[in-house]
DNA sequence: ACCTGAACACCGTTCAAGT
DNA sequence: ACCTGAACACCGTTCAAGT
């Protein structure tokens, strides 16, 4: 990449995750070129889609979450990695309002620049899920794209502002669709306001 | 109103039922205007935003699902009436495509014209909710509130692509983090496939 | 190689002018 | 009373012309 250009990409990624921050993931192309004080086909050209776009602001959220799951693998007993890597997955996809709508639609459309990240979360959602089902403490009658739906529609729920300050107990009545087991209570990650 | 004003009226909510049946929610307003050989600025005098024309074609179907509560209540025992209608409260907002995130940022939103049937069906749902909490069949830690929230949470799920195809199977987890019993085994409405 | 302005076909809002 | 065309300020896509 050409000196000018690298300069550029890094400036608009800078530019891009300000505007997301503020207005969620349907803001404006042409509002981050402005910004960024550059002609829109230009921020087109090193971001073709929304998607390749996102796909840049989110990769290292996204690596550290796989990453996180193989250490929960080693340090937790199942059903506590399993139920902490989750409530994590719903935190990333917190990071910009509206992320899980384009989450959930690459997860369908294998040429999305989104497809890659979205099928790098399920993977790491079905191995915990599928470590806690061997245990016994997670339902036997799900699967790892039955975990990515119930992740997305919480991330979706707590996405509405409505929805958003009961985040912590709509997380706990969801978690005890997936565990077998009764309300956990030792959970570290747990606050003390989730049982309201 | 004026004879050719409802002339109008009823033909805009007739081509917008067309048009929103297949665009679903976010379907431009404009092209309804065209299909019904009239005017963009005659279909907003009529329908000044979208959660007004909304409102025109959802009130029957809410309505009807209000009316259900009430005969479930009477008729079926508290946690099947809960879980039937929760169901059918499901397919309501499937009725046309993206309806789910119109009725929740309504919850949310006073001002908007879908608010009073947005609280309808919370209030619905919270007596049958009361119900099956009475006799102790239903989380007694959860509200109408947490209620609405996985009802839409569900919805938006059911209405990804990527997840229609489990929508049973979703609704039966969702089911399961709401009854305090286990899986319910002898509904009239549950579906041989639910079980995968 | 990389950037850019401009043309294009959209969108919803608003309002003066018509019947 | 009710309708309408047009102007407005947006949007993302595309591409010929510039450096």
């Amino acid at each position: 990449m050409r000196a000018d250009a690298q300069k550029n990409y890094s400036h608009l990624l800078e530019v891009a995750r300000d505007v997301v921050t503020e207005h969620g993931a349907d803001a404006s192309m042409r509002d981050i070129a402005r910004r960024a004080d550059v002609g829109l086909a230009t921020l087109l050209r090193h971001f073709p889609t929304r998607e390749a776009l996102f796909e840049a602001l989110l990769r290292t959220n996204a690596d550290t979450l796989t990453q996180q799951a193989a250490e929960l693998e080693t340090t937790s007993p199942p059903d506590e990695a399993l139920l902490a890597w989750f409530r994590e997955a719903v935190a990333f996809t917190r990071t910009y309002s509206g992320v899980c709508d384009l989450m959930a639609s690459a997860h369908a459309d294998p040429s999305s620049a989104l497809h890659a990240s979205s099928t790098a979360l399920h993977s790491a959602g079905a191995r915990l899920l599928l470590r806690a089902q061997a245990e016994g403490t997670a339902r036997a009658d799900m699967d790892g794209e039955d975990l990515f739906a119930l992740m997305s529609a919480l991330s979706w729920l707590v996405g509405q502002p409505s929805f958003a300050p009961r985040a912590d107990h709509l997380f706990q009545l969801i978690a005890s669709a997936i565990l077998t087991t009764s309300p956990i209570s030792d959970m570290k990650t747990q606050r003390a306001e989730s049982d309201r």
